[in-house]
DNA sequence: AGCGTGACGCAGG
DNA sequence: ACCTGCGCCACGC
């Protein structure tokens, strides 16, 4: 496994439940700067059963992210699991980020 | 070693 | 607020 990915995940699991987080933030918070794509690669990469709470990651626009792996749930199962944490979806299946984009400096 | 690709973001129009 | 184009850079061919 790659260094930086590693770095990621530590990222991601800073979120807390109930609270969501831009790649960009994360490219960020762990130290890539600008490079939200690459945070993306590495949640490409992370195994499912992974303890890594990847669902909490949405893009910019506050909506969840299309794989390119057609076939995968991995889509569903975010938005579920982010539902189950409280986290509403509008009509337009996009999160309110005003009220649960997570507060990095925390 | 070059080229296309991608779980993105931002500036323009 | 929506759609497009461009930049970024690690990976796999």
């Amino acid at each position: 496994m790659r260094e930086r990915n590693a770095i990621v995940f530590a990222a991601v699991c800073q979120i807390p439940p109930g609270r969501v987080a831009t790649y960009g933030q994360i490219a960020r918070i762990s130290g890539l700067g600008r490079l939200a794509r690459q945070v993306g690669y590495a949640l490409n990469a992370l195994p499912e059963d992974s303890e890594v709470p990847w669902h909490r990651v949405v893009n910019a626009r506050g909506e969840i992210s299309q794989r390119s792996a057609a076939g995968s749930e991995s889509e569903s199962l975010q938005r579920l699991r982010l539902e189950a944490e409280g986290v509403r979806f509008d009509a337009r299946g996009r999160i309110d980020l005003g009220e649960y984009s997570w507060d990095a400096a925390r």
